[in-house]
DNA sequence: TTGTACGCGTTATCAA
DNA sequence: TTGATAACGCGTACAA
């Protein structure tokens, strides 16, 4: 800007309002400055502007996993929005990590983002930190694994009812002995597996401990819970088998075929999140929609309001879920 | 870092030195300060720390569609990679459109970051932008979707001979006409319908002209581009397909369902990338395995080798691919 | 319509 | 070992 204002002997605060398109500026200069300033390639510089204005339009994301597909939708419906609304993306990975979690919001603070959305790793149970920072009053919201009571909005599907659903949906096919692969016992993972016990007890119909099994929410875990599952003593086996998310059906599917049972006719099998892989399998899996990129966008816009206007109520926005049935239930013949 | 100087009757400067364990400070007052510090829940801001040094620890990233799974591992490369050395990420979105590229760039640059990371839109054939940046002197890496020879470092696969592999693969088993579901012909595009053509030359096969379809990188141009082949007039079928990617061959397949037509046994087709589907679909996909999460940490390592030593020359670094053979290509009996 | 002074939070530099 | 001052690039508030 000082080079622009030697060049035409103006001075840097001219500059500066012409760039800014003011109406107090000679239409003549104005019009001279913004050539000159394309012609000598200037770009604004927006550190300097934040740290005048403490604006950085800038949006932390904390995510636990960028390569699941499911994170990868929720990212990019954030990102239309950001796009539109003219803010930027800090992108960070907490690999289900608590500590890496606890590092990135502290650098995101460091970084002076306008607002943080955030998805706790799997291993988060200590909210002191995310407690302190809504604290401060920085405007943040959760999505997908949210933490609701401690003052910050959040976004998330409606978890326990699309448990309840799909758990429901399989007794009425007449199913009556389920396995769980659960995941963390927080948020997501802790409601969805309630909607599966609730649907049960409502269906009078008994809940097996030893097949509720905690597989985390990524195949790996999947594949091991449900081996765990399959090697229990005794010759029962669940008929059929609900995941708390896709990865984790997918790993437990991968677990079933090693033993040689046939999905749905041995053992039927359903996800939740209808991961893009989901309808492409050798034996299409039934699961839970979610509305990945809904999410995304409802979460940016969320902390956009938050962050624009100060009074915006918390609240806890949950998203409706649609059971999509394929062939892995059994259910379609 | 005023109010903590105020707070314990030292200057600012003397926190500042503290809090960054400058050693020409005293021992205790180091300690003092450091604790109120914590003590009042001190963040330093980055933004001013920015304005002085011109440095922002920040990596700018333009993708072209972040919830395609390849690129979602690519970023989970980068990722790795900026965690380690302490750099932020910016992440932007073209979308696949020349205008957003164009713009993300000028926002990174706008933000200062301290280098960026570039895949190409499909639509990208002007490189003026890009050119001028590289020869502003800001770091700069091309990643998957390259520009060769315009003064940037580039990692990429060996496209050319990933492609030029897979088509001698179809052709030592016999396989004789052949389609191609091409995508833009630039940089990734261009070298994969190179090796096919290529492939073809050496073993003396024709190439038929119109069985070479432009089908873009995504899952509806590639059901879109197999569509125009099975509806040419004329009784003739291609006996092989090659995609220029693993999403146009997922399209591409749909379409040949569609038409009634069995895979591997009347059309036989491969993908490029190795996606995450490839593996689960029905008739398992025949691709060209893309190391994704190297590429990204390659690109990033890179970037970050040429910010911190301006003479770190420029290269273009090709990873290598691996056929991988599964059921389409129908060469596993 | 244009210009000057100052401040945002931090650090480099030089002086004490 | 510590402090004062200036500077990074920009915008607000005021004066001219």
């Amino acid at each position: 800007m000082k080079k622009i204002a030697a060049e035409l002997g103006v001075s840097a605060m001219t500059v500066s309002r012409a760039l800014n398109n003011h109406d107090n500026v000679d239409e003549n200069t104005k019009k001279t400055i913004v050539e000159t300033a394309k012609k000598m390639g200037y770009t604004p510089n927006r550190v300097a502007k934040s740290l005048v204005s403490s604006r950085t339009y800038t949006i932390g994301v904390v995510i636990p996993e960028i390569s699941h597909a499911f994170f990868a939708q929720v990212v990019s419906g954030i990102e239309n929005v950001t796009y539109e609304k003219d803010y930027q993306l800090l992108l960070t990975n907490s690999a289900e990590k608590f500590e890496r979690e606890n590092k990135a919001l502290e650098t995101l603070l460091a970084q002076q983002v306008d607002g943080i959305l955030v998805s706790c790793s799997e291993e988060t149970t200590d909210f002191s930190l995310l407690k302190r920072i809504i604290d401060t009053g920085k405007p943040l919201v959760f999505f997908d694994r949210c933490v609701e009571g401690i003052g910050a909005s959040t976004v998330s599907v409606d978890d326990r009812n699309g448990s309840y659903n799909m758990t429901q949906h399989m007794i009425d096919h007449g199913y009556k002995t389920f396995a769980y692969l659960s995941g963390p016992q927080i948020s997501t993972g802790k409601e969805r597996l309630e909607g599966f016990r609730n649907a049960l007890k409502d269906n009078k119909l008994d809940i097996k401990e030893e097949w509720i099994v905690e597989s985390g929410f990524q195949e790996k875990g999947g594949y091991e819970a449900m081996k765990k599952i399959l090697e229990l003593p005794g010759d029962k086996m669940p008929r059929a088998v609900l995941a708390v998310n896709d990865p984790a059906a997918i790993g437990a599917i991968e677990a079933i075929e090693e033993f040689g049972y046939s999905i749905p006719d041995d053992i039927a099998i359903t996800g939740f999140s209808d991961d893009i892989r989901a309808r492409l399998l050798k034996c299409p899996l039934t699961t839970v929609y979610q509305p990945s990129v809904s999410i995304g966008r409802k979460a940016a816009e969320k902390l956009i309001k938050v962050i624009e206007n100060k009074d915006e109520p918390a609240e806890n926005i949950d998203l409706l879920t649609d059971l999509v049935i394929r062939q892995s239930c059994g259910c379609n013949k």
